[in-house]
DNA sequence: TCTATTTCACCGACATAGTCGGAGAAATGG
DNA sequence: CCATTTCTCCGACTATGTCGGTGAAATAGA
């Protein structure tokens, strides 16, 4: 029986939720970078982002060709109903541990 | 290179701080079941723990048998600084992800 | 005392998640 | 076309998560 998602599969989840439609590998791993502050490869992100597909957390389309140089297709992710849930429940579990702790620990 | 906690880590790193001088591995196990909802073994327990003081960010003290059927020795677990800090650190990570987000997702 | 029973700590083994470097597919500009 | 850019994904390895089970203390009661 499988439990909750690690550290860094919940942070690509909500990163795919906070860039909505904009949502792909390399954007990915901007907004994480950019929110944390703590650096991450791309291919960490493919690779999380491969198994929460393989546990249908979540789903893919393809993007047309940008006319920029380089300007590849890019395949965009979003979360699944699953995918939500699961991500809710670890934040859930999360802020009953962290539930009247000190400020700074506390999760709001 | 490593970076930041386990989910699990976490778990048991806030459970040693909402027990304080109560946590050793049973009442560990017993403080996540309770406030997360989530079955853990003690076994997953202790080896998180081991792992954690390896990595010096937990230290033990060795408690008196207690006058009860069964009463061994138990042994301590309290959170070093360094503890403490990867665990505001990860803490903060999810909270800047979660920053703005609609409620019941947002760690607030 | 000695044995059954309870409470704990920890080991061994395997499954899942995290990380990185680099290969290679498509797209465009010259 | 060929160099260059943007992006996806593979292979290999490390770190975490999980569990079953072993066995060390400790006491209650025969």
């Amino acid at each position: 029986m499988n439990h909750g998602l690690g550290e860094f599969e919940q942070l690509v989840l909500l990163a795919l939720i906070r860039l909505g439609t904009e949502a792909y590998g390399v954007a990915i791993r901007d907004e994480i970078e950019q929110q944390t502050g703590r650096s991450v490869t791309v291919g960490a992100v493919y690779t999380t982002l491969l198994r929460l597909e393989d546990k249908r957390l979540v789903a893919t389309r393809l993007g047309d060709p940008t006319p920029q140089r380089g300007g590849r297709r890019k395949k965009y992710y979003r979360p699944l109903a699953a995918g939500r849930r699961e991500l809710t429940a670890s934040l859930n579990a999360l802020r009953s541990m962290t539930r009247g702790l000190t400020p700074g620990l506390e999760l709001p």
